[in-house]
DNA sequence: AATGAATGAGTCTTCATTCAT
DNA sequence: GATGAATGAAGACTCATTCAT
């Protein structure tokens, strides 16, 4: 990969990073390869980014910013629940395949390699809330680093729960059995949006064909006819 | 964690293998730890399993071996496709639930570290085929391993794929648009699961009430009346 | 320095890191340059010792165990105090002429570094206790650390304080003014014998003679005739 | 810590240096923690200074000066020998009680680092001579830095015994055995002040107060009675 | 004179793998 | 088969020093 060396140290260090990333996931992810692709030096890296880990999470902070900013403006637009679902979804894809291969390390990075503790979102204060199940729970350092990471997915997870809670509360959508709420049919949609980039890399049909099809499957049923 | 002693070497390494990959995901296990819970010695490990990559493999292997074949018998029964496919995903939920954390592992692993190439399934030759869209592609050693675990994800995966090719082939399910196949509902169906599940570590549903849900929404939507 | 092959790995070790803490002191010791000496690998320090300061501790540990055992049977022994004291001087310059370089560091590990907090050794409890004046306070690690190396010192410390306690109490030692204890004249002493092989290398006189000059000294004083 | 921004950077520089080497020793003193305090650029630090010796060693130089003065007065003045080592002694240890941290590491930095050589000073030719008992000896830098260092101190400690001289001479002060000379009695004296400082940091006593006991114990003996 | 971005040599530490017993 | 002592390559991170502006 070459990096134009033109731009300042800091932003060839993030597209650097952003490369070997992709390539190598976080762990395996070394330091050396990206000064090496950024042709800096390793302090200079440390001069701009704490460490590793503020390194990676700076890099997929910047990209996740302008893409919540489109899906905001989506949620607020005057539309009807169903367009803005297909707007969603087509810019979700969108933006998924560009980034596919960072956006796995960052879903890895925020559920792997827990121990019996996660966080649970609470809708009331809005501040995701630790569970710990058993064991010692994480270190303070773990714990504020798996939540950031939660927090930036769920920066866009949200917006699609808003969406389809809005057509549930004006009726055109389904409400979840014993109205428990958008939670779960969101988490799957938005999921199975992720893992279907992220299994096949076939970018036969544009983004809008797909985020249409999908939206008309996910609302009208995969079924032929309703019961 | 305990592990029973009258057990063979082998598969006290394996149980402690298991408990260990689960908590800390592949990089960060290490077979000291391994090593310490299945009370054993390393030389041991490497005479049963060629090296950690081995080992990770045969584990998740054979834990995935029952769960197949408890899915091809859902397959394979006289069902009409509507319950197949829910029978189906309470077998999967009841899985993840229990192997969540080594299946992320597993999930990662198998789309991981792929830049510039894939594989594809090939649905006549049954082979999984790379595709190098750009750079020098994997090293054998590295196409080998992101194949075989490509290989155990599909050996669930391809079970979906039919069940649903059954409903279109019978008319009950709707093909997909211009008759591409079920290849990408599957995913979306398959891949949003999984997430589900990995994304939400609660349990307060059980997983037939669960499955009954997702089936329910997967083929008659999420919206409240047909176009 | 040559070391004997035929030693266990972890005495080469050990050896290696006594040439090497003595001449660079803690900070500029390296490992790279002990395990050359004690021609051995990286790893194998780090199965015998958990991190440098553990084998810096081990080591000094380890040396300073005969030295507080001779102490110790000087302190139970039927002689007088002016005798006792003797013999305890001539062990210490016997210790410190062997280990001097050693001890600078133990002591200078001990002393330094420290911000608004040190310790006292609490003569009711027998534990150190920490005392913050300002500041943070240190890391428990830093805690545990600089309590340790203190611990050392005061082993050998404090066996001074008891034969110079037992001359006040048996009325051959003048009490300290209003009755304060020994610790400030102990301190004095056991200071003075440390920093005057520390500064001076020396070796002139034998260590029983000087003994008996500093014991002379010290009990009567240097002026001619009293006051 | 605060510093005066309308002080001359030099200065600035100087007293932050103070604050941070007084606080983390020489080794573990950053010049960026410096430079954070004196408020001031990296560069500027080494338009004024060399290196991060010459900065520590300029420093202590500074600071010892007015002490030496003061000592050098007290050394000329027309009192009994007496009286001057209780002068010296109360002038000391306000001087310690003050730079303790600071004067540790300048203790250490002499010491240290001296395997197989070592500086005597020559009291005829006032020079400090190396004494290479084995090994390559110190470069040309070592031996340069740990001489300025050892000559810091030596300025101070050659007071102590001129006084000590000037009472054998005169008849008050015992003599060494075998006429050596003052300088072993004087450095245990020296030492011993000086780690009572190092070693506790209690306060409770006025530095006066505590120059009299001293100068009383060393001159008149710890034994209830002469021999 | 003052600055601070850039640097890279230097260090501790980890851990999969080997192999002699 | 079972073992575990020994290994060294690899990697994150630090910090004194330089030099162009």
């Amino acid at each position: 990969m070459e990096i134009d060396k033109s731009l300042p140290k800091s932003e060839r260090i993030l597209l650097a990073a952003a490369d070997v990333f992709s390539r190598k996931g976080y762990m395996q992810a070394t330091l050396d390869e990206i000064i090496e692709i950024a042709d800096t030096g390793k302090g200079t890296v440390y001069n701009y980014f704490k460490n590793k880990d503020n390194l990676f999470y700076t890099l997929v902070s910047k990209i996740n910013e302008p893409f919540v900013t489109a899906l905001l403006k989506i949620e607020a637009n005057e539309e009807s629940p169903f367009l803005k679902l297909e707007l969603y979804l087509k810019e979700m894809l969108d933006f998924l395949r560009t980034n596919d291969t960072l956006w796995q390390v960052l879903f890895y990075e925020m559920m792997g390699a827990n121990r019996g503790w996660y966080f649970i979102h609470d809708y009331a204060t809005k501040e995701n809330r630790l569970v710990v199940k058993w064991g010692a729970g994480p270190t303070q350092e773990e714990a504020e680093r798996v939540s950031r990471y939660s927090e930036l997915i769920g920066s866009s997870f949200r917006i699609l729960e808003n969406i389809m809670q809005e057509g549930v509360d004006t009726g055109v959508f389904k409400p979840s059995p014993e109205n428990k709420g958008v939670h779960y049919a969101a988490r799957h949609l938005y999921g199975g949006v992720a893992m279907a980039v992220f299994f096949g890399n076939d970018r036969e049909e544009s983004s809008a064909t797909v985020a249409k099809i999908i939206a008309d499957r996910f609302l009208f049923g995969f079924a032929k006819s309703a019961k």
